[in-house]
DNA sequence: GAGTGGTCTAGACCACTGC
DNA sequence: CAGTGGTCTAGACCACTCG
């Protein structure tokens, strides 16, 4: 592949100035991306060496190295050195950390433990039509659930999913599953989350979801809502959980990276 | 500079297999750390080109390179391709975005605009003297002030501050000063924050703040407890917001790089 | 046109893993 | 030991900015 694939110096007459420039490596990127998406390269697998990649794609390494770097900082393959570059997967659990923002208060290590609660399928509306880019009356699957710290519980999540990916799913399986939802996800349905946005508010708790936490009617909850993408930036679940901040909270981190990696990402997809 | 400056293969014999090992441009993003640190290099100037960065420090260009990509990604420094590479600044408005993560319900983009209350002069109680690593009965700064959204209070901030960095500090500066309370704190004090935690919980109204923000007592806000570090991780602000989510919401993503340009700069500080 | 960052190459060597 | 990712180099050329 020499340097003239896509748009590079494709236009140079009358065309316009350079409007679309994309280096060698992003196209790789792309390239890398394909495989993922298609499922050809399974979560936790191993993909082809670097310098394997490289004669495949008649590039040197260096150019190969630099999109796996990308593909790498987006969390979406993992290196090892020595050993080699992998899929990165739910089932690790390093992952659940990145999603799961819930910090005990008074420091220690807890467990989180899920408790599905009920599964049923439905119809979406115009909220959950909009969020995750349906029509109105296509079918959608909702889990209710809730999760538990050291036996106490602390969080009630609603999951609002698509049907036409998650038609078949059942409480029997949600109870059945060892490891977490997005585990369960990835190796039942074939759908990764790589991405979520999350909008949180402060709202006082209804009768039931105070019952469920074992809090007032009324007392201030946490509300965090989450679209979560998959590849190629299609939503595939939103979610509402009402999270009990008595003895824990939802810790974030500000300042490293961000905007900048996901600019460079809309140039990708 | 030989990749023999500090330990790469000093120790062969019998001391350890390789305990620290740190790649040259490691030692370079150090030595630049440095120069940010010192204030040789000021917020919103360039520093030199990689080129001459490169054969002042006798190492490849590339090297450098490595090492500046680190500091972009930080967003310690800000590429600018044919113009330069230049110190990250609180005066430019992107970066205000970082760190206050407030977006109105629906949709449009407001301006902030803060309305400093009050300032004074205390000593640091325990929890203060904790979070900011001073001793119990250090000086501190605390500043209350309002956040407003096209004229509607949103946020009431409380602001602890080391007395010894911030002791000049007066209601005055904080209402004459054009720009924001960091832009502020970079420009008159020579400190900038470069990364924050926060923890949020949801809490119930208190009186005075309920007033100020012009909601019923008790009602739920959402507080957003903050630890702000500047160079070499040092502790140098800790706030309290409560936030009336009526109209607004605290927007996260997940999914990007964090971790991992955590724990590789363990190392390097 | 000169100077800057951005891309790409080819090759050497190092560090880590596992057989 | 072979194979992988990680570092470093030197040099060429491209894209962007500005005087």
């Amino acid at each position: 592949m020499q340097n003239s694939t896509v748009p590079p110096k494709g236009s140079s007459s009358a065309e316009s100035p350079s409007p679309t420039f994309s280096p060698l490596y992003r196209q790789i990127k792309s390239l890398l991306l394909q495989r993922l998406e298609s499922g050809e390269w399974q979560p936790g697998a191993a993909i082809p060496s670097e310098s394997e990649l490289a004669t495949r794609f008649g590039v040197s390494q260096g150019t190969v190295r630099k999109a796996i770097d990308e593909l790498a900082a987006e969390n979406l393959l993992l290196r090892r050195q020595g050993k080699g570059t992998f899929v990165a997967s739910h089932d690790d659990p390093r992952a659940s950390f990145r999603f799961l923002r819930l910090v005990p208060l008074a420091g220690g290590n807890e467990q989180a433990q899920s408790i599905p609660l009920e599964c049923w399928r439905a119809k979406a509306g115009p909220e959950v039509a909009r969020m995750l880019e349906l029509n109105i009356g296509d079918p959608i699957n909702i889990v209710r659930r809730l999760l538990q710290f050291s036996g106490k519980p602390v969080v009630v999540d609603e999951i609002y999913l698509p049907g036409s990916t998650f038609g078949t799913l059942t409480l029997e399986m949600l109870r059945d599953f060892q490891g977490s939802l997005y585990s369960l996800f990835e190796n039942r349905f074939g759908t990764r989350m790589i991405r979520a946005e999350e909008r949180l508010r402060a709202v006082p708790a209804d009768r039931s979801t105070a019952e469920l936490l074992g809090v007032a009617e009324g007392s201030p909850l946490l509300s965090v809502e989450r679209v979560s993408f998959s590849y190629g930036d299609k939503p595939v679940e939103w979610r509402r959980g009402l999270y009990s901040t008595n003895d824990h909270c939802y810790f974030n981190e500000i300042g490293w990276c961000r905007e900048k990696i996901v600019k460079l990402n809309r140039f990708v997809l």
